[in-house]
DNA sequence: CTCAGTGCAAAGGATTTGCATGCCG
DNA sequence: CGGCATGCAAATCCTTTGCACTGAG
């Protein structure tokens, strides 16, 4: 989801940080603009890949803190890998479409009267089972174009 | 899904693994059999918890095997554990609701209705970034009753 | 100064793999 | 018998953690 501007992204991460007692320091502002720039979901290794002044110990420290701030969210997909992205609160609702040869990720957004309905649906269901529902996870499953 | 018959499923694992060039031990029995009973996924500790005569190197490379057969599918949360439960193929197309907690899954369907506008937009979505949509997959997240 | 944040190296833990043995076809 | 399947123990590899150091306020 490539539309949010750094600017609007550092503001809303520096807040919630903040919230937290937390700083918004040098190494999760490039950490963060890494994750905003990709514009999906990234592996760690993709992260330090992207930019060599960050180190895989840090990373993780600091995706953990950025996930409890709410900040991050954590993806976890069938392959080997958890990914990481900017939480929704920060860009916006929207769905995945998972390589299940190579694992990669593509965003998307479903019309919202389908999304609505989904809701509807989901609700009911929770009630069944007496779950109480916070959020929905939507991945559609398939390859891509490298891999088809 | 707890509706399949043990036979049933039997037959059907036996039958998958069969192409595949496998057999269908014994031990793989007793595996199914408690995936098939639990009616929900298990962490791969679960069946070994379920089943005392089950060693855990043993499912593992098993629960493999039925994946690689199509007779098992890999569930990931965003807790630690992956967990594993007999694919839709052999029980029926159904989503999850997943504790945010706990990790523990509950198991519930959607109206056919909600089912197919859904796969309708999402292979709309997949055409935009060119994927081939196989499969899609879909969780509630919220707080199950004994974590509310 | 102080203390959260960082980097490095070592530890942790779910999952996988090597190898000798057992068992079904 | 022949080779897949199994159990045990050791190895793997992503992720976490301990610790000393650095740097922002």
């Amino acid at each position: 989801m490539t539309l949010v501007t750094g600017a609007h992204v550092d503001e809303k991460v520096a807040s919630l940080l903040q919230q937290m007692g937390h700083r918004y320091s040098t190494v999760r502002r490039r950490l963060v603009s890494v994750l905003r720039t990709a514009g999906k979901p990234l592996t760690s290794s993709q992260i330090t890949d992207s930019d060599d002044s960050l180190v895989q110990s840090s990373v993780y420290r600091n995706l953990n803190v950025l996930e409890e701030a709410g900040a991050v969210t954590r993806i976890t997909t069938n392959d080997e890998f958890t990914r990481y992205e900017l939480a929704e609160r920060i860009t916006e609702h929207h769905h995945h479409i998972i390589c299940i040869r190579c694992g990669d990720i593509a965003d998307f957004s479903l019309p919202s009267s389908v999304e609505e309905s989904l809701n509807l649906s989901l609700r009911k269901a929770a009630n069944k089972v007496s779950f109480n529902i916070d959020n929905h996870r939507l991945d559609a499953l398939g390859t891509c174009v490298s891999c088809q």
